[in-house]
DNA sequence: ATGACAGCGCATGTAT
DNA sequence: ATACATGCG
DNA sequence: GTCAT
């Protein structure tokens, strides 16, 4: 999700209405979705957040994961500021920006660069830290253990390899290529293959390929793809283990050499690695990540809506879904009726009909790249 | 001043 | 064996 | 770190 991105197109915003008067309140990115369009890009406070998102790796890699995301907030609001921010005091205006930033952005524009930020970067052990997290399946916590024990690159992970999990040891395996963006084009080829096999398992399956893909950005940082069939339901998620779509799949595709290694494999949710046969005249493919995953029938639009993201577009709505008295989620739409859920659930059949629900105008996928 | 900031599937480790 | 907790994405 | 309570 998509949740999980960290896309690194970014888009710019046209915005809609930019009197910077003297309001109290702050320009939220929140009331009115703040316009997105695809194309045009670039951002006049480059310098501010690039700082800024140094900064937010080394809250995560320190374990503040709150921490991290204010401070991803407040980049993306300044992604989406249309002027060039002459003091921390403009900045503040935005959502997300409070004092701490604001006086980090004074910092920058006068002096170039942010102390704190440099003597982090000398802090040997938060920049080995920061090189371990880089390996999936290596988190702050484990990537300050082998710290501890004085494994501090990449090279010397190798060394110890056997004591690495499964998960971690594909994710040293694929370092470098893990790290490369995978094209539109070639997500389009892996499309095509993934639902070749899930005809063949059984016609009505259908299926989707999520994130940013479906937003239509020109590269993806992994391939996401959500399945579902008409007899799996809500009903029967406990019976999930007898209904083994993602099985049957990745037995499948790893027959025609597509799936070349996994991290993850249960009968909902299926990470793994994925590559391109080459075809005899060179060509050299690159690993990527795939993750599938089995959503119930009812579940459907709400598991496409919430896995093509942006992250920060699902947090808007969710709060927007909120006002209107509704509780919004991967799986379903709740009225909250005095604090209490409602066990009924509302069916959809598109996913305009949620927008619709909570009285919301329709974003196509390719406006929610927030 | 203080708590929320999403919730969940899977792998792995620990407790019972 | 089963139940629960933690790390991770 | 920021916001709402």
């Amino acid at each position: 999700m998509a949740g999980k991105r960290k896309d690194k197109d970014n888009s710019s915003s046209d915005d809609s209405s930019s009197e910077d008067d003297i309001k109290k309140k702050k320009l939220k990115t929140n009331t009115p979705l703040i316009k997105v369009s695809v194309t045009s890009n670039d951002n006049k406070n480059k310098q501010l957040t690039d700082i800024l998102t140094e900064l937010s790796v080394f809250e995560k890699n320190k374990g503040q994961v709150h921490r991290f995301t204010a401070y991803r907030k407040a980049v993306l609001s300044i992604k989406a500021y249309p002027h060039e921010i002459k003091s921390g005091l403009e900045a503040q205006k935005l959502d997300g920006v409070g004092a701490k930033i604001a006086k980090k952005i004074d910092e920058i524009l006068k002096t170039g660069d942010l102390k704190k930020l440099k003597s982090q970067n000398q802090d040997e052990t938060l920049t080995a830290i920061n090189q371990l997290s880089r390996v999936t399946g290596i988190g702050p916590q484990k990537a300050k253990s082998l710290v501890e024990e004085g494994i501090k690159t990449i090279d010397d992970l190798k060394k110890i390899k056997n004591t690495l999990t499964h998960h971690q040891q594909i994710g040293l395996k694929y370092f470098s290529e893990f790290e490369q963006r995978v094209p539109r084009k070639e997500i389009e080829v892996f499309e095509k293959l993934v639902s070749n096999s899930l005809f063949s398992i059984d016609p009505n399956i259908i299926s989707q390929v999520c994130g940013s893909y479906r937003r239509g950005l020109e590269s993806s940082g992994d391939i996401d793809i959500l399945i579902s069939h008409p007899n799996f339901t809500l009903e029967m998620k406990d019976k999930k283990k007898t209904f083994n779509i993602i099985e049957k799949l990745v037995e499948s595709l790893k027959k025609k050499h597509i799936l070349i290694d996994d991290l993850s494999l249960g009968p909902l949710k299926y990470m793994g690695v994925c590559k391109l046969v080459s075809t005899e005249i060179s060509e050299q493919h690159i690993a990527r990540r795939i993750d599938f995953k089995l959503i119930p029938y009812e579940s459907y639009y709400f598991g496409l809506l919430h896995n093509t993201g942006s992250d920060e577009f699902n947090r808007q709505m969710r709060g927007i879904a909120l006002k209107q008295g509704f509780t919004l989620s991967e799986y379903s739409i709740n009225k909250l009726s005095k604090g209490v859920k409602n066990e009924t659930p509302i069916l959809v059949n598109s996913e305009k009909e949620i927008f619709d629900i909570i009285g919301m105008e329709y974003y196509p996928p390719n406006k929610r790249n927030l």
